[in-house]
DNA sequence: GCCG
DNA sequence: CAGTACG
DNA sequence: CGGCCGTTACTG
């Protein structure tokens, strides 16, 4: 906020000189509206806009469902930077014009969020190839518990997921923030001969643990106890792991829980609860985040926020076990609310939820819950 | 693994 | 407190 | 080389 929080430094971002210092993230928060609802009412809170000049995080255009966090592309070419830079207006915004004018007057193309969602607006990325080799090898690091690798690849998927051409050399490859010396050449190897060597040579024996890392609140940290404990399947671990009772249910429901949702039943899912809390309080706003507001059109879970006019979490909290005990009743919720306290620091849910009708598969659902003086800043956090 |  | 999870 | 997201939220 030191060195972006003034107007003049906006100023010579915009004349696109001596803006080695980029990295900067720049909305116009007057402008952001989008299908669901409106977040630009909050255009005249102060901490809103300070909560996203704060936000040093470039929202970079997602190619694929992960919102990308990776610092700006400084250093690249003036028209990549434009398309990855947005405005933070001021008061009273001096505004510029740009060189490249078509960025300027359709910045907000860049943006996931600022399209209606269809679900049919995602292109393929023509790095796909690549991304699926590099992600074995992060998923292998997921499992050896090296977790400083598996963000390093994770965070170069990510980039490489937001490319618009086809990464072919390591040269390329290695001028993206996020992917360094080994991953560049990795990515050559994986262009030119169609595979990597060093994922032969790891060998696939790990099935097992991989299972078990996809249980619901099974973290390498357990997987590795339960292979200790000498299991080898999920029954063994319901008669030797000693998995807890949320482990449990991501046992009973592993299929389910791996089974994507459609975006037809999140938006189903999303209404169900919306009605439940309005029944509670009318006042109570409802939105649907995560990937769905990124325009998915599938979505690994269901993830809602709800907010109130000058509420603060006390009242949210305590309306939150009513909601679940309506929606008890209208669909299953397992880690029901008899689990949820009252407490004034309770400000999330976490369970599992299921359409009332024939075939409807368990969706683990999160349900979060927002004061309103900081819902600005968690419309840019959930997204 | 990458970055500073 | 460690472990897991969330964006 | 050292640090790597969050004074995260929640469970057991």
């Amino acid at each position: 906020i030191q060195s972006s929080w003034n107007e003049s430094n906006i100023v010579n971002q915009t004349s696109d000189d001596n803006r080695k210092q980029s990295g900067q993230v720049r909305i116009d928060i007057s402008t952001i509206e989008e299908p669901i609802g409106r977040i630009s009412e909050a255009s005249s809170d102060q901490d809103f806009e300070q909560c996203i000049a704060i936000t040093k995080k470039s929202f970079v255009r997602t190619g694929g469902n992960e919102l990308s966090t990776v610092s700006s592309p400084e250093g690249s070419d003036p028209a990549s930077t434009d398309q990855v830079t947005c405005k933070l207006q001021l008061p009273s915004p001096p505004k510029r014009q740009r060189k490249t004018k078509s960025n300027t007057e359709n910045w907000e193309a860049d943006f996931q969020c600022m399209h209606e969602h269809t679900g049919h607006n995602l292109e393929e990325n023509p790095n796909s190839y690549t991304i699926g080799i590099l992600e074995q090898l992060r998923d292998h690091y997921k499992r050896t518990q090296d977790q400083w690798r598996t963000k390093s690849y994770r965070e170069a998927i990510a980039v490489l997921r937001n490319q618009k051409e086809y990464i072919k050399t390591a040269e390329e490859a290695s001028k993206l923030k996020g992917i360094g010396p080994g991953i560049s050449k990795k990515i050559e190897e994986i262009v030119q001969t169609g595979h990597l060597e060093k994922l032969d040579s790891l060998g696939t024996s790990d099935k097992v643990l991989e299972m078990f890392l996809g249980v619901y609140r099974c973290g390498p940290k357990t997987a590795e106890k339960w292979i200790q404990a000498g299991c080898r399947s999920l029954e063994d671990v319901k008669l030797w792991g000693n998995p807890s009772p949320a482990q449990l249910i991501g046992i009973e429901l592993y299929e389910d829980l791996h089974t994507r949702i459609s975006r037809d039943e999140v938006t189903e899912q999303y209404e169900m609860v919306k009605n439940s809390a309005q029944r509670i309080d009318p006042g109570l706003i409802v939105y649907p985040m995560g990937s769905y507001r990124r325009g998915a059109t599938e979505c690994g879970d269901i993830d809602i926020v709800i907010t109130k006019e000058n509420a603060e979490m006390p009242e949210l909290a305590a309306s939150l076990p009513k909601i679940l005990q309506d929606l008890h009743q209208k669909q299953v919720i397992i880690r029901g609310p008899a689990e949820v306290g009252g407490g004034v620091d309770n400000s999330k849910w976490q369970g599992i939820s299921k359409l009332p009708k024939p075939g409807a598969l368990h969706r683990r659902m999160d349900i979060l819950l927002i004061p309103w003086n900081e819902r600005g800043a968690a419309f840019i956090y959930f997204v």
